[in-house]
DNA sequence: AAATAAATTTAGTTATGCCTAAATATTAAT
DNA sequence: ATTAATATTTAGGCATAACTAAATTTATTT
């Protein structure tokens, strides 16, 4: 059984190492996990120790097949919680990513099945990001971020990857959520920004808040 | 802000307390938390010095006002996720207590009121336990325990006082359930079991089971 | 009232998960 | 290829919350 401390260290790992799954680095989990990077360092010796991950000193992490599996299914849960809180309470999406951290934790995989069961099988978030079946398995997207785009290309928004709040609520504030067609007018090479198109209404936007919103092209 | 293993402190003494909020040993502590009478000591003392137990050495425990005031929220909480699990979730009444021990730590106000609406306000959890509101009080209920009726008296289960499973399904093989009418035909002296009705058909129990299922008397 | 039993507390350990400061590796710069 | 800078680990502590064993207090017998 692993601790929430630990479920937290292989989550991170999970969202640093990306789809490629490349080795990180311990400073980058300090960082991301708000936490000294000595303790990353314990941390990281218990859970090779536990068989949970693939630890080389010096040289970064990569996590195990058990160590995924975990992981996804923390993320699965996430996600899921996400959705109920949504859907179901009707919290602004801006609202429910720290209580989603602490309902991660819950231990019952019975009532995982049916929540997932009373919230219709969802297949993304409100943030537009997949969930992965009781397998591990995510449902296939192809979204590219908004700053890789052509000019006068056209799309939609899919999914945000950014959960921070004050991100949100400027996505609120541009008009901006899951659904809303977006058309690229003018790339700025100067700063990279970008004008876009919301619902026939200019916007400027930077590259910062661009390579956050997932588009899927028309 | 208190731990979670504060937090079942609060909780089991106030449990332990009953509503003359008398003195709790110890021992009982120990006993019903599954842990040693040093450990308990260890915590008692813990939270005498942040003012949530009155605590005199070799004399038991009290709650302070605002150890009630925590351990009743906690009581809400639990009884709040119980009905959403079985309402929501169609869980049944004997699988909902360990989870809704976990549930009940989840820290956010907000939480508890958006579930406390989605539920419709629910006075009462899946086992009948009164439900405290926000600001702590609870609905008033008028029940007695099964074991305490004269013969020929009738009445309706609003409630059982015990959450184990093997309990709650040999009610159900009973055919016993919140709102389910109940009359004694004889009370025997000997062993203080009792014989009723139950829909008609005549049932033996003990008065260890009786003293669990509470009646109100019609 | 003294002796025994039971309940409770204290002292000393342990595991988890974090910290700071110091030591050691790795990477980058000259 | 040294040296300097950066990254990472080790060593030594701290707080929480549990434990065992020993000491102490309270309750019960005789």
């Amino acid at each position: 059984m692993s601790s929430q401390a630990e479920e937290n260290y292989l989550k991170t790992i999970f969202k640093l190492s990306g789809k490629q799954r490349k080795s990180v680095s311990t400073n980058a989990i300090a960082d991301e996990l708000q936490t000294k990077a000595s303790s990353v360092s314990d941390m990281l010796k218990k859970l090779a120790e536990k068989n949970l991950v693939n630890y080389i000193k010096y040289q970064g992490v990569t996590l195990t097949k058990p160590g995924v599996s975990i992981a996804i299914h923390i993320v699965r849960k996430h996600r899921l919680w996400e959705v109920f809180l949504v859907n179901s309470l009707h919290f602004k999406w801006d609202e429910v990513h720290e209580i989603a951290e602490q309902l991660e934790h819950i231990k019952s995989p019975e009532l995982v099945a049916r929540l997932d069961v009373f919230l219709n099988h969802p297949n993304y978030d409100p943030h537009g990001d997949p969930i992965p079946n009781e397998k591990g398995e995510f449902p296939i997207t192809s979204a590219v971020p908004l700053n890789q785009l052509k000019v006068h290309s056209k799309g939609k928004v899919v999914a945000v990857d950014l959960d921070e709040p004050s991100f949100l609520n400027y996505l609120d504030k541009l008009n901006v959520s899951i659904g809303t067609l977006i058309e690229i007018i003018e790339l700025n090479d100067f700063d990279n920004s970008i004008d876009i198109l919301i619902n026939s209404t200019k916007r400027h936007i930077s590259t910062d808040v661009a390579k956050n919103i997932l588009i899927s092209l028309l």
